[in-house]
RNA sequence: GCGGAUAUGGCGAAACCGGCAGACGCGCAGGACUUAGAAUCCUGUGGGAAACCAUGUGAGUUCAAAUCUCACUAUCCGCACCA
């Protein structure tokens, strides 16, 4: 078959008919989708055909099975690579992202994927980021949207905030330069609002466990006690600890070096090593932070506070291995029961104060066991989870704490002091502050005439004439945010969009995301299992909170795909220099070769190193298929009748194959669902050979074949479904369901065991009873010779499969 | 350090709920067709002469373990002082 013929016919006939979601059918709707991609300028590459490959398989496989499938497709087309490009080359982000979108859609188009492109969607087009900014104001106005000082990575040397990806180890990807923290106002989405329900709607969730888990994880739930300790001057100090049954064992008490009261507890004669300390903790960079064994550093504030218990007097120290950002900013120190408390006490000479009881021959400190509590005044005794809740208990009595939930996950910052996004739409206003930008007046346009080239301002921030503008409130001059949305809140919601992407008057309209949301299967990578995964489940669950659609959770059923690594084993980069481009392969075999390839090859949500040794067996997979079928419809059909062992034989082989590649197709194991079909392929090569065949029975087992492969080779099966004097499009077949007749068989091979070794198989008869079976086994030659004379203890009889007789 | 995953022939991989390990394919070997090769087709193919031995290593449970339990090793991924 000439397949560059083939896809170009089919391809332009697909697009002719629009075999993509019809609004108007009435059979179930199917949501088949995967995530977008970034419009990157070199082309498709492996891990785009593996991703989109495959899952247009499953998309037209549901089709034929009488979904009504809408799979969209559409480009994460803000982000820092295109700017990054063109600070490089000085071409506009805007051109060059358009060009590798155009050059992307064509790739994707000769891919023969059934994609809706009356549904397309580009995050940097005007019509797309003023929902963006819409979903921005609705967030604000909710209060899930707020403004709060939050570190960026500052380049001293180029003069410009860094995106966490350019100073990575703490270094300017630009000069080199020891990359520092500073302090900039931002905007923050209030996702910690939603943790809880992030968290347990997971479990209702077909996604894999290990994605689940780390969204777990990334949420980060952790049940203890918020404890108040009281400060010199009477007033409280308050500290999370999930170990309130060791509250006895506290020695000291550690604020991070950034907590609002460090410096007001400071004493005068610490006052220098405190502000050394704070200076000095401030410039610590990811690299220290990534050494899990730095060594513990803090100071003394020269103050004390009282424990809420014991009135006993504890001293304050400052410390950066207590985090500003997690719980109060503030731990009790309890160095016997854990290690770090026990590293900096031994480290500054602090007491050290055993209140859990050693058990077996564990004698060294930190003991960080549960166990029965000693030196807790009237506790003594308790195991640990009876005085965590007696002591929480009794705190809340005095009102100086209790139980208190605590959450990992911290709100999502979402300003970027970056040209190429969606700007913020929001306005400064001298007199009235901030002011959102009323709907009618989105989308606030992202300027072309800018320079972003970085020299140390936020590339909007030098456009006057956007930064320039009219307080909506007040009409006074006021300034526009300079600042531009991170790329995740585009991608955020993007799956609803596509369900009503012309839409002008609304991001989309209620009844049509009713309609064909949740997703029912999400097919992406691992990668992003934590961000992208977490702030669309967010977005959905805040925009159901304000009445826009009736849905808890977007993704119903998640996918990841394997990565294909290169040949190496490595991930490919050209770095590596170990980079495969599909082109060749793409050219030299076509593109559904290429595609089954990638299905065959691979376990799919495992990947691997690519290795190519079994391309050219698919594309002779296919040769054969194309024989074997034409070969079929080569005679006239007769109506002999004939049905004996070679018929059967096919028939059982083609009801196998056309169950397990159901079921197979079903939970993406894409490469035994080809086997299944090869090996039907196989049975029907050995029938052609028969020399009388039921060619009715041959026919329809050799367009079953056609159909099983139609999804994952669709040209090729098109071509051939034609040939066979099929009618309109291949896709428009129901896919084969099995018989269950055909697979009953009247015998049944068994493994006969004699003290669970094998001896022999021997094939019985079916709804033979277990004492049958084994009276039959028994009646074996070579089970004689090894039975002998011994008794028969025990008989394992294993329906289909196995009899296994005890001797002894 | 914590959490998770993976480990099966020369290679990519299969194996339902504990029930015949290695489906399917590559590669390899032999054969057929060819003047010859390519292509195609057929046969064989875990190791071992065999008894038997084999699913990373070592124990265990069981009539039966790739699968369950415990300990360990290696690789990969995520988190990384979260009190």
């Amino acid at each position: 078959m000439d397949f560059k013929a083939t896809e170009k016919k089919w391809q332009a006939i697909w697009e002719k008919n629009k075999t993509g979601y019809d609004k108007k059918s009435n059979k179930p709707k199917f949501y088949a989708l995967e995530m977008f991609s970034y419009p990157s300028g070199a082309k498709l590459h492996i891990g785009h055909w593996y991703n989109y490959g495959p899952s247009d398989s499953y998309a037209r496989f549901k089709r034929m099975q009488g979904y009504n499938v809408f799979q969209p497709i559409g480009f994460d087309a803000f982000g820092l690579p295109a700017e990054n490009f063109a600070i490089k080359t000085g071409v506009h982000p805007k051109s060059s992202t358009r060009r590798n979108i155009e050059t992307m859609e064509k790739q994707l188009k000769a891919m023969g994927a059934m994609f809706d492109w009356s549904a397309e969607i580009k995050t940097c087009e005007e019509d797309y980021y003023k929902w963006t900014q819409w979903m921005f104001l609705r967030l604000y106005e909710k209060g899930l949207a707020y403004r709060k000082e939050a570190p960026v990575n500052w380049c001293p040397s180029c003069q410009t905030v860094l995106a966490n990806e350019q100073a990575a180890g703490g270094i300017c990807e630009r000069c080199g330069t020891q990359v520092v923290k500073k302090n900039l106002t931002q905007w923050f989405f209030k996702i910690t609002d939603y943790a809880e329900e992030l968290l347990t709607g997971l479990d209702g969730l077909d996604w894999p466990e290990k994605t689940k888990l780390m969204q777990k994880n990334w949420i980060g739930k952790s049940m203890g006690c918020e404890v108040e300790f009281t400060l010199e001057n009477g007033e409280p100090l308050r500290v999370f600890t999930t170990r309130p049954d060791t509250l006895f064992g506290v020695t000291y008490v550690v604020l991070a070096p950034e907590h609002s009261l460090a410096r007001a507890l400071t004493t005068e004669e610490n006052y220098a090593a405190v502000e050394e300390y704070i200076d000095y903790a401030s410039r610590a960079n990811e690299i220290d932070r990534l050494s899990s064994a730095r060594e513990k550093t803090g100071v003394f504030t020269g103050s004390y506070c009282y424990h809420p218990l014991t009135g006993r007097p504890l001293p304050i120290y400052l410390a950066d291995y207590v985090l500003a950002s997690y719980g109060t900013g503030a731990v009790m120190a309890v160095p016997a029961p854990d290690e770090r408390d026990y590293a900096f006490a031994t480290k500054y000479g602090l007491p050290i104060e055993q209140v859990i009881e050693m058990q077996g021959s564990d004698t060294t400190l930190p003991y960080t066991e549960k166990g029965h509590i000693v030196n807790s005044m009237g506790f003594d005794g308790l195991d640990s989870e009876e005085a965590k809740i007696a002591i929480a208990t009794e705190l809340a009595k005095l009102g100086r704490g209790g139980k208190k939930i605590n959450y990992r996950m911290r709100d999502w910052l979402v300003s970027r002091q970056r040209y190429w996004g969606a700007p913020i739409p929001v306005v400064h206003c001298p007199h009235c502050g901030v002011v959102p930008v009323p709907d009618k007046e989105l989308p606030v346009k992202l300027p072309e005439e800018v320079e972003f080239r970085p020299d140390g301002k936020s590339p909007l921030e030098k456009c006057e004439e956007f930064m320039n503008t009219l307080c909506p409130k007040c009409g006074g001059k006021a300034r526009r945010d300079p600042d531009t949305l991170d790329t995740f809140v585009c991608s955020s919601w993007y799956f609803l969009r596509y369900a009503d992407a012309h839409n002008d008057k609304a991001p989309f309209d209620k009844a049509a995301v009713n309609k064909l949301l949740p997703v029912d299967v999400y097919v992406g990578g691992a990668e992003h299992a934590c961000m992208h995964l977490l702030f669309a489940r967010f977005f959905t669950k805040a925009l159901r909170d304000m009445g826009y659609l009736d849905f808890d959770e977007p993704f119903k059923r998640l996918v990841h795909q394997g990565v294909i690594l290169g040949p190496d084993g490595n991930r490919m980069s050209k770095s590596h220099g170990n980079v495969v481009s599909p082109d060749d392969y793409v050219e030299t075999y076509g593109s559904d070769a290429f595609r089954l390839y990638l299905m065959f090859g691979f376990s799919y949500t495992e990947g691997g190193p690519w290795n190519d040794d079994g391309i050219k067996s698919i594309a002779k997979f296919m040769e054969r298929v194309e024989k074997t079928v034409l070969s079929a419809y080569a005679v006239a059909p007769d109506q002999t009748g004939l049905y004996g062992d070679n018929e059967r034989a096919l028939d059982y082989a083609r009801n196998f194959a056309i169950s397990r590649v159901r079921k197979d197709m079903e939970a993406f194991s894409f490469n035994t669902a080809i086997a299944r079909m090869m090996e039907f392929l196989n049975a029907l090569t050995k029938y052609s050979t028969a020399e009388k065949k039921n060619t009715t029975l041959y026919r329809t087992a050799a367009k079953d074949l056609i159909l099983l492969i139609a999804p994952c080779a669709p040209h090729f099966a098109e071509e051939l479904f034609e040939k066979i004097g099929g009618k309109g499009s291949v896709f428009d077949q129901p896919y084969p369901e099995e018989n269950p007749e055909a697979l009953v068989l009247d015998e049944t091979e068994y493994a006969v065991q004699v003290n669970s070794k094998i001896v022999l198989r021997a094939k019985f008869k079916n709804g033979m009873t277990d004492e049958e079976i084994k009276e039959r086994a028994l009646s074996l030659d070579e089970v004689k010779s090894r039975v002998g004379d011994k008794e028969v203890k025990k008989c394992i009889v294993v329906k289909g499969r196995l009899v296994n007789l005890i001797v002894g």
